[in-house]
DNA sequence: TCCAGTAACTTACCGTCGGGTAAGTTCAGC
DNA sequence: GCTGAACTTACCCGACGGTAAGTTACTGGA
């Protein structure tokens, strides 16, 4: 009887301890959009489900009730962003047929369009920090490499003016446009404001700018192989 | 007794108590590449004292003896790799002046030949799962802005044609311009047999490649700001 | 030749933190 | 007032950072 029975408790200092009225659904939505911020900013191992738990303002056996084991919980997060990028990147190299010049910001658009509200989630998804083992490498790994797999098709283009490709010169081409899309959504998590539409322009102008630059210079050593 | 004294045990299998004979200055060197290596694997917190003790084929004590704390072991990796590659760049971007257009190559190939040998020094640098307070971030930190800041000296180049530089697009560029050097150190990490020279020659001609695409590209947008 | 002294290591231990589980507690609706 | 959904407290366990106290072997004198 020390504490006023708080019916209407709302986010009161007071400790809680039965049920705060918050249906499944929303609990859950609630701690998978934490736990994306989570694992994306921190990496997989670094995350702790207590500090997910405590951004929900929940306790850490809830997510476990919810979603089972912390690999399970990163699983649920991976899949929707996996699902989104890759539709995304689909959609965007469909439109406008092979070879289309402006195939690149159409997948950046395409891109942060897809992440836009889950931007971390990039992150999630190219989280270098993963164990090797188990089950959130395998499925993560099977999304980039199906992601890199299309991003190849494109990048390819660029170099077989003659039909004769180094296949190192386009694997590192393709490693090249996955680091700059991924600086730019780094860019883009810090900079919260910024719309997709306004990082899609933005980058059209920088490749201009960058373009020129590099298009102005001779390519030395291109015979040495 | 029941031991055969050993007195040149080597690499037997035999788990040796005492000393091993190896003096303290190489010991410190072993140390430091595998810790270095497991840093920029793994990142900070990923990384085991054990794991890398292991891989020296020596006891977590003994890194701690040499070394203090996990902090202290990472700073010893940071500072080599960080005055090294700092050094670099600056070299880099001294020769030839300013608005040289071969810059961009010219400091890639100084960033390959200042990390030959010890490749995931980079990640070390640019390790995103360091804990956000104490002295590891800050030390990297003030790495990180000083090369940055020598950066955006670069990029802001391709941007003031007019003199007038949305700062905005100065930043994002700077980050595009640092993750596409991620890339390829990530990329060349996983091709040991390539040389820096390779790797340079390497890079000239997929700017040149990449330039040509983006040069042709019409900039969409290029008033909107 | 024996005997410190010191350098190079290890075994055995502690505290903490993070993942994971069992058993409850509160509340809404019928 | 009973059932089930929402949530917590209290606990176990293993891994990891960190420390104290040895153990082995080389080295230079008396």
């Amino acid at each position: 009887m020390t504490r006023p029975s708080a019916r209407t408790a709302g986010t009161g200092s007071a400790p809680r301890v039965g049920t705060k009225g918050v249906p499944r659904a929303v609990r859950e939505r609630q701690i998978l959009d934490a736990a994306t911020e989570e694992f994306g900013r921190r990496g997989y191992h670094a995350a702790s489900l207590t500090a997910v738990a405590d951004r929900v303002g929940v306790t850490k056996t809830l997510l476990h009730q919810y979603f089972g084991a912390k690999q399970d919980l990163y699983l649920a997060c991976l899949t929707p962003v996996g699902d989104r990028v890759l539709d995304a990147v689909r959609a965007a190299m469909a439109d406008g047929g092979g070879r289309d010049p402006g195939t690149p910001l159409r997948v950046l658009h395409a891109l942060f369009t897809a992440l836009e509200g889950r931007r971390e989630g990039w992150f999630v998804l190219y989280d270098p920090s993963l164990p090797a083992d188990g089950e959130p490498a395998r499925r993560a790994g099977r999304y980039r490499a199906e992601i890199d797999r299309l991003a190849a098709l494109g990048t390819a283009d660029l170099l077989d003016e003659d039909g004769a490709v180094d296949p190192l010169d386009a694997d590192a081409l393709m490693y090249a446009w996955r680091g700059l899309v991924t600086a730019l959504v780094r860019w883009w998590v810090k900079h919260p404001g910024q719309s997709p539409e306004q990082m899609a322009r933005r980058c059209a102008r920088l490749f201009a700018v960058a373009g020129a630059a590099f298009a102005a210079e001779p390519p030395t050593g291109t015979s040495a192989r």
